[in-house]
This record gives structure tokens, sequence and C-alpha cells, in this order.
DNA sequence: GATGAATGAGTTTTCATTCAT
DNA sequence: GATGAATGAAAACTCATTCAT
């Protein structure tokens, strides 16, 4: 019978479920207001449920950190789909990063925060590397062969990520940053990378 | 007589060693973990004490995020203060900012935090103010006259924050990323900068 | 199965229990020496506990009102079962709300203050609103029909609340003012007011 | 020399500023407001200096009391000065009392808590006897000589200010009634006492 | 597999009071 | 005579977690 199958697939909605209410908390009120009290009244299961299929709260918030780099990476496959020029590809896929970061502040907030303890310790969560991953490859596809000297990629990898970040930062501190301006600053800065590249 | 002044000078002594107790706790174990009871071990006196000296803990950490600023301003005027090259300049003080960040981690996050909140509702505080306006300025001296355009000069000022900030978001989250390397991405991506100012 | 039930049942109890100990502890302290603490010490559970059967202090004092006004509706029923003339009647509703105010000092004192902070807010409790118009009621019956204009019979309601209440706080003051004196003066006034009804 | 009356006038003049200052909080924060703390920051001494003046916060809201009942006696003298006609005299003291608890609210309630209080161990403060006594004058010159036995008279002047207090209580928690229904209540139960007294 | 009940440890804050100066 | 500094005690409340059922 596929009892067993059927019981797997249960555990697995019920996992799912619990992360994604979680994630409406943290979405609208932030994640330092996500406590398993509230989470419990938002789903209709009983505080001690999440227990039963997360190890404790930490390993939730890293779930919802993975959870977070996934949606992140459909927002990218989805805006990037036909873009076959490696340049265009390469700017559609820092913009979409950037419009993430500062339309989900807080799940933003969260991935960052969650990268950054668990950095100390663990490797990075796949859904991390696969975004990581895609940048690089476009990164990398936008030079010409020649370039291709590995740690010359990786740089410009982290660089194009890091203006990407900072940006993201910036727009959470200086308020007089409107999305017009950051929109073409990020063109901008992606232009010179781009120009870098050769 | 000297009497009021001693006390006036005890009174700050008292707040200085108050907030340097805090800035500890935040160093060694993360802003998350600075409590008013931890602080009041710390320091040889009561939690009340805290109270006469600041009137809650959101002020405690503003004055915290201050004196972060101000301690990065004080390491750029030291590590520029020689420099009369204005992309040198500009070089050195984005260094400057950049080390900060990469050594005092904790500190650098809570002077992001408080930087948001506060972005929320209150004008930026005049250390942090003093610190945009510095990069500001190194960045219009590094451009030509010809180029003086206000909102240019105030992108790439953000672009040049952006960078370095991004670049500190990533050190703390990617492991692989040695000094040097750091150090000269950081190099590849002011040049770039600097270049795109012509 | 009954477990669910005796759950319920179980639940309630405890609802109830936690109500007595704070009763009690208003009875022989005062409502203002009410604390969580001290509840949670009388009660052989935690102080966290009371939070899981009272949303916050607040409700449990209106609920303790309103077990105030209970108990004083329900010593009103057994006192005045049996008495069929209607100013007889009224005379005892009025007699034993003054017994309970005088026996109960800290209880009415407590079901004062909550009404008078209710009252800027919420409509009153139920309970107290039984109580308002069981002796509204007794009024209407003590008159003859032919004065039944609604807003006299209110006032004539309010007067011998205020009687009542008057004496009651008179009594809290004044020690010189025996039993025996208070009961008199309690039918001397009911008594003008009974004469002035017609 | 009068360097020792100086002092004292001196003394006298703090001890009454502070009691203003403290009864100015109390009028418009309620007396459950009134700490130490806020009372220093309105004066321009240090919370310290109230220990010189008051052996510690419960002799100053006794004081405070106390101010009450004086101004509550200064009132009825200014309002009543050329009533000569004894019922209309008494009439007019009651309906002082009611507007001073009705208007003064929390300064009343001190008044009350604190009379309850004291009651207990001490006798009642001079000030508050003054007014017992003349509402206790007003109404033995409103009876004839003929009635004038003293326990009679006595009760007939706790009623009064049962009636008044009562009057006061009920309309901080009842919201229905309005000035002119109150003021017609405490008409017709004044004409009642008085029709009473005969 | 699921949950209601319970808790210990922790949080920030306020207050009346004391004491050395 | 006056005060700034300091504190102990207490307040209400929240949270992640455990456990018997």
């Amino acid at each position: 019978m596929g009892s067993k199958e059927r019981k797997a697939r249960n555990r697995l909605k019920m996992h799912k479920d619990i992360l994604h209410a979680a994630l409406n908390i943290v979405k609208e009120e932030g994640y330092r207001s996500l406590s398993l009290r509230r989470l419990a009244n938002n789903i209709e299961f009983s505080a001690t449920a999440v227990y039963l299929y997360f190890k404790n709260k930490e390993a939730l918030l890293v779930d919802l950190a993975r959870l977070g780099y996934q949606q992140l990476n459909i927002s990218i496959d989805i805006n990037c789909k036909g873009i076959i020029d490696p340049r265009s590809r390469l700017k559609a896929m820092l913009r979409t990063y950037l419009d993430f970061a500062t339309h989900e502040k807080d799940l933003y907030l969260l991935m960052q925060e969650i990268g950054i303890e668990l950095n100390e310790l663990n490797p990075l969560f796949p859904e991390m590397l696969t975004f990581v991953n895609s940048i690089n490859q476009a990164i990398t596809k936008a030079c010409g062969k020649e370039n291709s000297n590995d740690t010359y990629l990786k740089r410009k990898c982290y660089i194009s990520m890091a203006i990407v970040q900072g940006l993201a930062s910036l727009n959470l501190i200086h308020k007089d940053l409107d999305a017009r301006s950051q929109s073409q600053m990020l063109d901008d800065a992606i232009d010179s990378l781009i120009v870098s590249l050769d």
C-alpha cells in the first residue's frame, strides 16, 4: 500500500504549510515578530506541532531562509527565461535580485541574517548555492572565453552581488532614494561592471 | 569651584563607561545578546543605574550606533590624513570603511539596523551624516569640475557606499572570501567607479 | 468520549480557581496588593500559568469585578426570594447591597474602580446590568402604574443606588457609624424615597 | 532677628509649593500617576527634597487630601456666604460638594481613598472634620429646634452626605447621567431630605 | 501523531527610598 | 539645606521548550 508514501506526503505538506504560515508572518510583521505562539495562532495546529516538523525555532528560520532563496531563484528563472544575450541576461538577473530585496524587505533581511549566522559553522545551504551559481554562470557567459580565469570570474561575481546587496541596504537607510534613481544606479553600475569584463 | 564640573565630568564618564561596556558585549556576543541585565552585570552597577544615563534601551542602542560612526569617522581621519590625491583618498576611505565593517562585524550590524529603524521616523544622526558627507566630498573632488552635477554625484556616492556595504555583507556570509581577494575586489570596483567618473 | 469535556471542565475549574485565589488576595489585602507574582504564589502554579487563562491582568480584574457582581446578584436573589410586597422587596434589595459593600469592602472597591475604568470605553458588563436592572424593576413595581414615567423611574433608581453607595462609602471612612445606625439610616432613606414615589 | 521666622516661612512656602505641584499632577493625570520622580520634574527641586518636607509619599498624599478638603471648605464658604435661609443654605452646600466631586474627579477620588486608608488607624484630619461639622451645623439649623436630637441630626447629616457621595460615584460609572439630570436628582433628594426633617 | 498544559528564564521598566557629599 | 547618584524590589509580560496524555 501507498500508506507510507501518503504519510510522507502528508508530512511534507504539513512542513510546507507551517513554513508558509511563518513566511506570511515574516512578510507582514518582520522577522523579529515571528514567535512560535504567533505562528501557532496563524496555522490551525498547536504550537507544539511545530516541534514535530522542525527541530526548533532555529531550524524553522533556516528553512525559511532556504524558502526565500527558492522564491528568489524562481523569480530569476521567470524574469530571465527568454533573454539570450548574456549581458542583458545578467542585467535582468541582478535587477530581479534588487527588486526582491526591495519588495520583500523583511524576508530579505531574514535571509541575510540567517546566512551570516550559519556561515560560522555550516556550509551554505543548497538554495543559496544555486543562486550564487546562476549569477556566476551569467557572469561567465557575459565574458568572452578568453577572459575566463576562475578567480577573475569569481570576483566579478561577488562584485555584482555586492553592488546589488549594497543598493538594497542603502535603500533601507536612505529614504531619499526613489525607485527610479535606484534603478538607474543599478543600470549604471552593471554597465561599468560589464565594460570592465572586457 | 570645580565641584559642578567634576560632577559633570563624572556623569560623562559614567555615560561613556556604560556605553563602552555595552559596546564590549555587542562586540563579543552580538547585539541581540545585549540585555540590560547583562549590561548591569558587566558594569559594577545596578541595572537601574543605566536608566540614569539613558532614557531607555533604545536610546542606549542609538548612542551605541553613533559611537560606532564616531569610531568609523576617526579611523577614516587617521588612515586618510596625509593622502592628497583625490582618487587615492577616496580609495583609502572606502577601504577603511570595509575594514571597519569586516573587523567590527557586530557593531557594524548594529549600526545598520539602528540606521534602518531610525530612518523610518527621524533624520539621520549627525555622526552618520558626517560619514556620508565625507564620502560625498571625496567623490566630488575625485571628479573633475566639468562633471559636478548634483544628482550625478549623489548617485556616485551611493554607488560607492553600496559597493563597500555589499562587499562587507558578502564577507559576512561567504567565508571563502579571504582578505586579499576582498581587497583586490575593492580596488577593482573603485577603479571602475573612478573610470566611470570621467 | 468525554475527554474533551473533561478538559473543558478542567479548564473552567482552573479559571475559577485562579479567580478565587485572586479574590482571596483582594479580600484580605486589598486590590492594590494583587500582583501576578503574589497570585502565582497563592495558587500552586507558575506566574506564567495565569496568562493561559486570562489575557492579561486587566482581564483578570474585569473578571473579578464580574464575579463580584455575580455574588451580589446571588445574595439579592437569596435575601429577597420570598418577599412579595414591592416596597419591602426594594428595601431588602438595597439592604443586601449595603451589606455586601460593607462586608466585602475591598471587593466592592474593586468593582467600583473597574466599573469606572471600563465605563470610559465599553458598555457595562452583563452582571452589572443584571444588578442595575433588578433594582430598576423593583423600583418600577414599588411605584404605582400611574407614575411610570421612564425618566422619572430611572432617576429614582439612580437615587436609590446613590443612597446605598453613599452610605457604603461613608461607612468606609467614618468609623463611628455602627451597623445599627447605618441600618436605620438606610431604612429612613428608603422610606423617604418610597414616600416620594407617590 | 527674624531669621528663624524667615526660615520657617520659607519652609512653609516650600511645603506649599511641593503640595501644589503634586496637586496639579493629580488634577491633570490622576492620582495613580503621581510619582515622586514626576513630581520632582514638575517642581524646580530634586526628588530628594520632598523628603525634607514630607516624611514619605504617604504623608504627602495625606496632606494632599487635607488640601483637597481645604479647597472644598473654601468653595462652600464662597458659594454659601450670603445665603441665610437654612434650607437654601443646606442645598447650596450639598450642591457645591457635588460640583466639587464632579469637577475635581481625581482629587475627589484621592480624598476618598486616603480617607478610607487613614480611617483604619487615625482620627479624621481636621479639614475633613471642618467639612463634616459645617454640614452638620447646616442640618441642625435647617431643622426646627424641637427636633434637635443629637443622634437624629447626625444621621440626617450622614444621609445627606451619602446622597451626594453616591450621586458623585454614580456619575463616574453611568455615562447616561447628564449634568441636568444629576442636578434635578440632587434637588429631588435634598427636598425629600428636608421634608423628612419635619 | 498531536496537543493542551505548564514552566523557567528572561525581558524592559518604574518606583520609593537612602546616603555621601 | 539640598542634591545627584545609586539601588533593591517589584511590576507586567513574552518566549521557546517540554511532557503527560
